[in-house]
DNA sequence: AACAAGTATGAAGTATACTATATAGTTCGT
DNA sequence: ACGAACTATATAGTATACTTCATACTTGTT
Protein backbone atom coordinates (compact mmCIF):
# COMPACT_ATOMS: atom_id res chain seq x y z
CA UNK A 1 0.00 0.00 0.00
CA UNK A 2 1.40 3.43 -1.25
CA UNK A 3 0.96 7.06 0.33
CA UNK A 4 0.51 10.35 -2.21
CA UNK A 5 3.91 11.04 -2.48
CA UNK A 6 4.57 7.35 -3.66
CA UNK A 7 1.32 7.33 -5.93
CA UNK A 8 3.06 10.95 -7.69
CA UNK A 9 6.58 9.63 -7.95
CA UNK A 10 5.77 6.38 -9.61
CA UNK A 11 3.14 8.09 -12.24
CA UNK A 12 4.86 11.46 -12.40
CA UNK A 13 0.87 13.47 -11.60
CA UNK A 14 0.99 15.94 -8.90
CA UNK A 15 0.22 15.46 -5.57
CA UNK A 16 -2.61 18.19 -6.16
CA UNK A 17 -3.66 16.47 -9.06
CA UNK A 18 -4.18 13.09 -7.47
CA UNK A 19 -6.00 14.96 -4.94
CA UNK A 20 -8.14 16.61 -7.27
CA UNK A 21 -9.04 13.58 -8.93
CA UNK A 22 -10.07 11.64 -5.57
CA UNK A 23 -11.91 14.15 -4.62
CA UNK A 24 -14.24 14.17 -8.20
CA UNK A 25 -14.63 10.42 -7.56
CA UNK A 26 -11.67 8.90 -9.75
CA UNK A 27 -10.61 6.38 -7.26
CA UNK A 28 -10.50 6.37 -3.41
CA UNK A 29 -7.46 5.57 -1.36
CA UNK A 30 -8.50 3.53 2.43
CA UNK A 31 -7.34 4.61 6.00
CA UNK A 32 -6.17 2.16 7.93
CA UNK A 33 -8.22 0.87 11.17
CA UNK A 34 -4.88 -0.26 12.93
CA UNK A 35 -3.36 2.72 12.55
CA UNK A 36 -4.85 5.42 15.10
CA UNK A 37 -2.48 8.19 15.41
CA UNK A 38 -2.98 10.06 12.28
CA UNK A 39 -5.05 9.83 9.00
CA UNK A 40 -2.91 9.35 6.30
CA UNK A 41 -4.69 7.62 2.84
CA UNK A 42 -3.10 4.56 1.43
CA UNK A 43 -3.34 3.70 -2.39
CA UNK A 44 -3.51 -0.01 -3.70
CA UNK A 45 -1.65 -0.45 -7.20
CA UNK A 46 -5.32 -0.28 -8.95
CA UNK A 47 -4.80 3.31 -8.42
CA UNK A 48 -1.80 3.45 -10.04
CA UNK A 49 -3.52 1.54 -12.96
CA UNK A 50 -6.09 4.26 -12.86
CA UNK A 51 -3.90 7.43 -12.77
CA UNK A 52 -1.99 5.91 -15.53
CA UNK A 53 -5.22 5.51 -17.75
CA UNK A 54 -6.36 8.67 -17.06
CA UNK A 55 -3.02 10.39 -18.00
CA UNK A 56 -3.87 8.36 -21.46
CA UNK A 57 -6.99 9.11 -21.84
CA UNK A 58 -7.13 12.88 -21.29
CA UNK A 59 -3.88 12.88 -23.87
CA UNK A 60 -6.11 12.21 -26.46
CA UNK A 61 -9.22 14.58 -25.31
CA UNK A 62 -11.51 12.80 -23.05
CA UNK A 63 -12.86 14.82 -19.91
CA UNK A 64 -12.55 13.46 -16.49
CA UNK A 65 -16.72 13.25 -16.60
CA UNK A 66 -16.05 10.55 -19.69
CA UNK A 67 -13.24 9.30 -17.82
CA UNK A 68 -15.25 8.75 -14.88
CA UNK A 69 -17.91 7.11 -17.00
CA UNK A 70 -15.10 4.36 -18.11
CA UNK A 71 -13.59 3.99 -14.26
CA UNK A 72 -16.99 3.47 -12.83
CA UNK A 73 -17.90 0.55 -15.21
CA UNK A 74 -14.08 -0.64 -14.89
CA UNK A 75 -14.43 -1.13 -10.74
CA UNK A 76 -17.67 0.14 -9.39
CA UNK A 77 -20.06 -2.98 -8.34
CA UNK A 78 -23.62 -1.06 -8.03
CA UNK A 79 -23.77 -0.87 -12.07
CA UNK A 80 -25.25 -3.83 -14.09
CA UNK A 81 -22.77 -6.20 -15.84
CA UNK A 82 -25.11 -4.96 -19.26
CA UNK A 83 -24.63 -0.78 -18.43
CA UNK A 84 -20.76 -1.46 -17.91
CA UNK A 85 -20.19 -2.89 -21.10
CA UNK A 86 -22.63 -0.59 -23.11
CA UNK A 87 -20.72 2.19 -21.65
CA UNK A 88 -17.21 0.50 -22.98
CA UNK A 89 -18.64 -0.30 -25.89
CA UNK A 90 -19.66 3.23 -26.46
CA UNK A 91 -16.49 4.53 -25.76
CA UNK A 92 -14.65 2.07 -28.22
CA UNK A 93 -16.25 3.68 -30.54
CA UNK A 94 -15.85 6.87 -29.71
CA UNK A 95 -12.41 5.95 -29.95
CA UNK A 96 -12.08 4.53 -33.32
CA UNK A 97 -13.66 7.71 -34.34
CA UNK A 98 -10.85 9.95 -32.76
CA UNK A 99 -8.47 7.77 -34.37
CA UNK A 100 -10.25 8.38 -37.93
CA UNK A 101 -10.18 12.23 -37.02
CA UNK A 102 -6.35 12.06 -35.88
CA UNK A 103 -5.82 10.36 -39.37
CA UNK A 104 -7.80 13.33 -40.28
CA UNK A 105 -5.50 15.97 -39.31
CA UNK A 106 -2.74 14.21 -40.24
CA UNK A 107 -3.88 14.34 -43.79
CA UNK A 108 -4.67 18.04 -43.55
CA UNK A 109 -1.24 18.76 -42.31
CA UNK A 110 0.68 16.56 -45.11
CA UNK A 111 -1.37 18.34 -47.60
CA UNK A 112 -0.14 22.01 -46.03
CA UNK A 113 3.40 20.81 -45.48
CA UNK A 114 3.23 19.66 -49.50
CA UNK A 115 2.01 23.26 -50.52
CA UNK A 116 4.56 24.72 -48.57
CA UNK A 117 7.78 22.93 -49.76
CA UNK A 118 6.23 24.11 -53.12
CA UNK A 119 4.82 27.28 -52.67
CA UNK A 120 8.00 29.12 -54.60
CA UNK A 121 7.59 26.84 -58.31
CA UNK B 1 -17.70 35.95 -49.34
CA UNK B 2 -19.56 34.58 -46.46
CA UNK B 3 -20.53 37.12 -43.01
CA UNK B 4 -20.60 35.13 -39.88
CA UNK B 5 -23.97 33.90 -40.06
CA UNK B 6 -23.22 31.46 -42.99
CA UNK B 7 -19.71 30.65 -41.43
CA UNK B 8 -21.34 29.08 -38.46
CA UNK B 9 -24.79 27.51 -40.67
CA UNK B 10 -21.56 25.50 -42.31
CA UNK B 11 -19.61 24.70 -39.83
CA UNK B 12 -21.83 24.26 -37.30
CA UNK B 13 -20.02 26.29 -34.71
CA UNK B 14 -21.73 28.85 -32.56
CA UNK B 15 -21.53 32.66 -34.11
CA UNK B 16 -20.07 33.48 -30.16
CA UNK B 17 -17.34 30.75 -30.73
CA UNK B 18 -16.06 31.74 -34.26
CA UNK B 19 -15.60 35.36 -32.61
CA UNK B 20 -13.79 34.00 -29.63
CA UNK B 21 -11.81 31.91 -32.01
CA UNK B 22 -10.95 34.92 -34.35
CA UNK B 23 -10.20 37.15 -31.46
CA UNK B 24 -7.76 34.24 -30.25
CA UNK B 25 -5.78 34.99 -33.83
CA UNK B 26 -6.82 31.70 -35.22
CA UNK B 27 -7.99 33.04 -38.26
CA UNK B 28 -9.22 37.17 -39.68
CA UNK B 29 -11.98 38.51 -41.54
CA UNK B 30 -11.46 41.11 -43.71
CA UNK B 31 -13.43 44.41 -43.87
CA UNK B 32 -14.94 45.70 -47.71
CA UNK B 33 -13.07 48.99 -48.49
CA UNK B 34 -16.24 49.71 -50.90
CA UNK B 35 -18.46 49.08 -47.91
CA UNK B 36 -18.88 52.35 -46.01
CA UNK B 37 -22.84 52.03 -43.91
CA UNK B 38 -21.37 49.37 -41.75
CA UNK B 39 -18.51 47.58 -40.07
CA UNK B 40 -19.21 44.24 -41.32
CA UNK B 41 -16.87 41.36 -41.22
CA UNK B 42 -16.69 39.07 -44.56
CA UNK B 43 -15.21 35.39 -44.31
CA UNK B 44 -13.13 33.40 -47.03
CA UNK B 45 -13.32 29.48 -47.85
CA UNK B 46 -9.97 29.64 -45.79
CA UNK B 47 -11.75 30.38 -42.80
CA UNK B 48 -14.18 27.76 -43.55
CA UNK B 49 -11.17 24.89 -43.86
CA UNK B 50 -9.55 26.64 -40.84
CA UNK B 51 -12.73 25.86 -38.78
CA UNK B 52 -13.16 22.50 -39.77
CA UNK B 53 -9.44 22.05 -39.18
CA UNK B 54 -9.76 23.68 -35.81
CA UNK B 55 -13.22 21.27 -34.85
CA UNK B 56 -11.14 18.32 -35.69
CA UNK B 57 -8.20 19.02 -34.16
CA UNK B 58 -9.59 19.62 -30.76
CA UNK B 59 -11.90 16.96 -30.49
CA UNK B 60 -8.27 15.03 -30.63
CA UNK B 61 -6.82 17.11 -27.67
CA UNK B 62 -5.49 19.63 -28.87
CA UNK B 63 -5.19 22.91 -26.98
CA UNK B 64 -5.93 26.25 -29.11
CA UNK B 65 -2.95 27.21 -28.73
CA UNK B 66 -1.25 24.35 -30.42
CA UNK B 67 -3.82 24.53 -33.38
CA UNK B 68 -2.89 28.45 -33.84
CA UNK B 69 1.05 26.96 -34.03
CA UNK B 70 0.32 25.00 -37.07
CA UNK B 71 -2.56 27.59 -38.38
CA UNK B 72 0.10 30.57 -38.58
CA UNK B 73 2.76 27.40 -40.73
CA UNK B 74 0.02 26.80 -42.53
CA UNK B 75 -0.70 30.72 -44.02
CA UNK B 76 1.46 33.46 -42.01
CA UNK B 77 3.77 34.67 -44.60
CA UNK B 78 6.60 36.29 -41.79
CA UNK B 79 7.45 32.52 -40.92
CA UNK B 80 10.12 31.06 -42.61
CA UNK B 81 9.65 28.36 -44.20
CA UNK B 82 11.79 25.64 -42.58
CA UNK B 83 10.23 26.99 -39.13
CA UNK B 84 6.65 26.06 -40.68
CA UNK B 85 8.23 22.79 -41.91
CA UNK B 86 9.22 21.71 -38.64
CA UNK B 87 6.17 22.71 -36.68
CA UNK B 88 4.02 20.38 -38.90
CA UNK B 89 6.68 17.85 -38.43
CA UNK B 90 6.21 18.08 -34.71
CA UNK B 91 2.22 18.17 -35.01
CA UNK B 92 2.74 15.19 -37.39
CA UNK B 93 5.22 13.14 -34.39
CA UNK B 94 2.69 14.32 -31.70
CA UNK B 95 -0.53 12.92 -33.53
CA UNK B 96 1.75 9.41 -34.14
CA UNK B 97 1.76 9.75 -30.69
CA UNK B 98 -1.55 10.47 -29.62
CA UNK B 99 -2.86 7.50 -31.91
CA UNK B 100 -0.82 5.10 -29.95
CA UNK B 101 -2.28 6.28 -27.22
CA UNK B 102 -5.59 5.79 -28.36
CA UNK B 103 -4.92 2.26 -29.21
CA UNK B 104 -3.34 1.63 -25.67
CA UNK B 105 -6.41 3.09 -23.97
CA UNK B 106 -8.77 1.07 -26.38
CA UNK B 107 -6.65 -2.08 -25.47
CA UNK B 108 -7.34 -1.25 -21.99
CA UNK B 109 -11.02 -1.08 -22.11
CA UNK B 110 -11.09 -4.25 -24.21
CA UNK B 111 -9.54 -6.04 -21.29
CA UNK B 112 -11.90 -4.44 -19.12
CA UNK B 113 -14.53 -5.62 -20.86
CA UNK B 114 -13.20 -9.04 -20.83
CA UNK B 115 -13.12 -9.10 -17.47
CA UNK B 116 -16.41 -7.94 -16.84
CA UNK B 117 -17.92 -10.36 -19.07
CA UNK B 118 -16.38 -13.22 -17.22
CA UNK B 119 -16.13 -11.88 -13.39
CA UNK B 120 -18.75 -14.67 -12.16
CA UNK B 121 -16.56 -17.68 -13.79
C1' DA C 1 13.77 18.06 21.67
C1' DA C 2 14.07 20.30 17.27
C1' DC C 3 13.08 20.59 12.66
C1' DA C 4 12.66 19.30 7.88
C1' DA C 5 9.58 16.72 5.24
C1' DG C 6 5.23 14.52 4.63
C1' DT C 7 0.03 14.44 5.13
C1' DA C 8 -5.02 16.30 5.42
C1' DT C 9 -8.46 19.81 4.67
C1' DG C 10 -10.66 23.71 2.94
C1' DA C 11 -10.84 27.64 0.34
C1' DA C 12 -9.24 30.77 -3.01
C1' DG C 13 -6.90 31.65 -7.36
C1' DT C 14 -5.58 30.61 -12.36
C1' DA C 15 -5.85 29.13 -17.28
C1' DT C 16 -8.49 27.63 -21.05
C1' DA C 17 -12.41 27.70 -23.72
C1' DC C 18 -16.26 29.08 -24.22
C1' DT C 19 -21.27 31.36 -23.37
C1' DA C 20 -24.33 34.99 -22.26
C1' DT C 21 -25.68 39.74 -21.79
C1' DA C 22 -26.06 44.49 -22.89
C1' DT C 23 -25.75 48.06 -26.10
C1' DA C 24 -25.96 49.98 -30.48
C1' DG C 25 -26.05 50.22 -35.27
C1' DT C 26 -27.54 47.86 -40.10
C1' DT C 27 -30.12 45.35 -43.48
C1' DC C 28 -34.11 43.44 -45.51
C1' DG C 29 -38.96 42.24 -46.34
C1' DT C 30 -43.53 44.18 -46.45
C1' DA D 1 -41.25 53.41 -42.31
C1' DC D 2 -41.67 49.51 -39.28
C1' DG D 3 -40.00 45.38 -37.18
C1' DA D 4 -37.52 41.15 -37.30
C1' DA D 5 -33.14 39.51 -38.01
C1' DC D 6 -28.32 40.31 -38.43
C1' DT D 7 -23.81 42.54 -37.09
C1' DA D 8 -20.07 44.60 -33.89
C1' DT D 9 -18.03 45.45 -29.40
C1' DA D 10 -17.24 45.06 -24.72
C1' DT D 11 -17.85 42.98 -20.49
C1' DA D 12 -19.28 39.51 -17.36
C1' DG D 13 -20.28 34.82 -16.22
C1' DT D 14 -19.64 29.60 -16.46
C1' DA D 15 -17.43 24.98 -16.69
C1' DT D 16 -13.44 22.23 -16.50
C1' DA D 17 -9.20 21.13 -14.68
C1' DC D 18 -6.10 22.16 -12.09
C1' DT D 19 -2.80 25.00 -8.66
C1' DT D 20 -1.72 27.57 -4.76
C1' DC D 21 -2.25 28.93 -0.10
C1' DA D 22 -3.13 28.65 4.72
C1' DT D 23 -3.54 25.93 8.59
C1' DA D 24 -2.59 22.15 11.36
C1' DC D 25 -1.13 17.71 12.59
C1' DT D 26 2.44 13.56 11.98
C1' DT D 27 6.65 11.26 10.98
C1' DG D 28 11.43 10.54 10.71
C1' DT D 29 16.23 12.21 11.40
C1' DT D 30 19.82 14.29 14.05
Amino acid sequence: MKLINQLSKETGIPIGTIRFYEKTGLFNGEKKEEVKTNNYVYYGDDVVDKLRFIQMAKAVGFTLAEIKEVVDAWYKKQISKKAKIEVLDKKLLQIDEKIKELKAVKKQIAICKFNIQNEDL
